[in-house]
DNA sequence: TTGGATAGTCAACAAGACTGACTTAAAGTC
DNA sequence: GACTTTAAGTCAGTCTTGTTGACTATCCAA
C-alpha cells in the first residue's frame, strides 16, 4: 500500500508462495491450539464454542443489544438465539428490556456467567501469555499488526471501536 | 521461558489482561477474514472448509496416507472419510493402494483437484500477501514467531517437519 | 496359523451453522 | 390513528462437520 515495490529488496524476500503458505499453515495450527483450551472447559459444562464467543462479547461490552452481538459474531439471529436461550435458561446471562428502546434486549452476565467467562478467558489468556513471553515484545507488535491488516477494513473498524469503550 | 521477569520492564507492558484480550480478539476476527475468501469459492463448488483443508495437505505432501492426513487435520478418521469420499467421487482426489503396505491408501490430487486447490490457495494467499505488505517484514517475522509459540510443542513438531519435505 | 494390531470404511447421530417464513411489540411517520 | 419499519424471538427444515460404534482387510509376530 504505502510500499512502492522496491525491486529485489527485502520486501520480496518473504512474499514467495512458499512463505505465504507457511503463514497460512501457521494460522491453521495456531488457531486450533488457541481454541483447544477453552473447548475442553466448555465441554465439561455442555457448551460449545458459540457459547464462549457470546460470553466473551457480553462480558466485554456489558448491556449490549442482541443486534450488536449479532454484528460482532457474524452469525444469523436464529443461530445466536439457540445459544443465547440456553445461556439465559442456565442463568449465565440476563436479558433486560432496553431502557431507551423497549424493543431492544440488553444482555448482561450474571455472577455465574462471569465466573465461567473468567475461567474460559483465563484458559485462553494462559496460552496467549506464554506465547507472548516466548516471542518477546517486538514479535507481539508484529503479530498484532499482521492480524489487523489481515482482518480487513470492515472488521478493523469494529475491532478498533471496542478499544475505546 | 528464557525471560527472567524483569520487574517494571517492557516485558510487563504487553502482558496486561487487556493486552492479552486484544490479542484474543484479533485472532478471532483475523481468522474469520482469513477463511472468508476460500469459503466463498468453496460454496460455489458445493464444498466446505474441511474439503479445503484436505486438498491443501494432499497438495502439500502428495502421496500421503489417510492416517498421516488425519494427524495433520486433527479430526477423526470417520469425519475425514466422508469428505475424502466426495472428493474422490468428484474426481479431485485419487486414492491408490499403498505400495509397501496394502492396508494404506495413498492420496493424490488429480488435474482437476490441483486446479481447485490452486484457486483456493490463491484466494487465501491474496489476503495474506496484502497483510504482509501492509505490515512489513519485521512484523511478519513477529507474527510467525507468536503463532509458532502459540501452537505448542506438539503441533510445532508437525509444522516444522513439513518444512523439510 | 492363529490372534492381535493397524488402516480404512460404513452407518447413525449431534452440534451448530444456514435459509425462509412468521409473530409480537415498539418506534417512527404520514 | 393507520401504516411502515425495526428489534427480537420462534418454528421448521437443511447442510457441514464433528462424534461413536461396528465392521472389513491387511499385516505381523508368537
Amino acid at each position: 500500500m504505502a510500499d512502492s515495490g522496491t525491486p529485489g529488496g527485502e520486501t520480496l524476500l518473504f512474499l514467495t508462495d512458499e512463505q505465504l503458505r507457511r503463514g497460512i499453515e501457521a494460522m491453521f495450527f495456531a488457531y486450533r491450539a488457541f481454541t483447544a483450551d477453552p473447548d475442553r472447559l466448555l465441554e465439561e459444562h455442555g457448551y460449545g464454542r458459540a457459547h464462549h464467543r457470546a460470553l466473551h462479547f457480553i462480558n466485554r461490552q456489558s448491556g449490549l443489544t442482541v443486534t450488536t452481538l449479532l454484528a460482532l459474531l457474524g452469525v444469523t439471529k436464529q443461530s445466536l438465539n439457540r445459544v443465547l436461550r440456553t445461556l439465559i435458561e442456565d442463568g449465565l446471562v440476563e436479558s433486560r428490556v432496553g431502557r431507551r428502546d423497549k424493543r431492544e434486549r440488553q444482555l448482561f452476565l450474571t455472577e455465574e456467567g462471569l465466573t465461567l467467562e473468567r475461567a474460559l478467558s483465563e484458559a485462553q489468556r494462559g496460552r496467549m501469555r506464554s506465547a507472548y513471553r516466548a516471542a518477546g515484545p517486538q514479535a507481539v507488535a508484529g503479530f498484532r499488526q499482521v492480524l489487523e491488516a489481515m482482518m480487513g477494513a470492515d472488521l478493523q473498524r469494529i475491532y478498533q471501536q471496542m478499544k475505546e469503550e
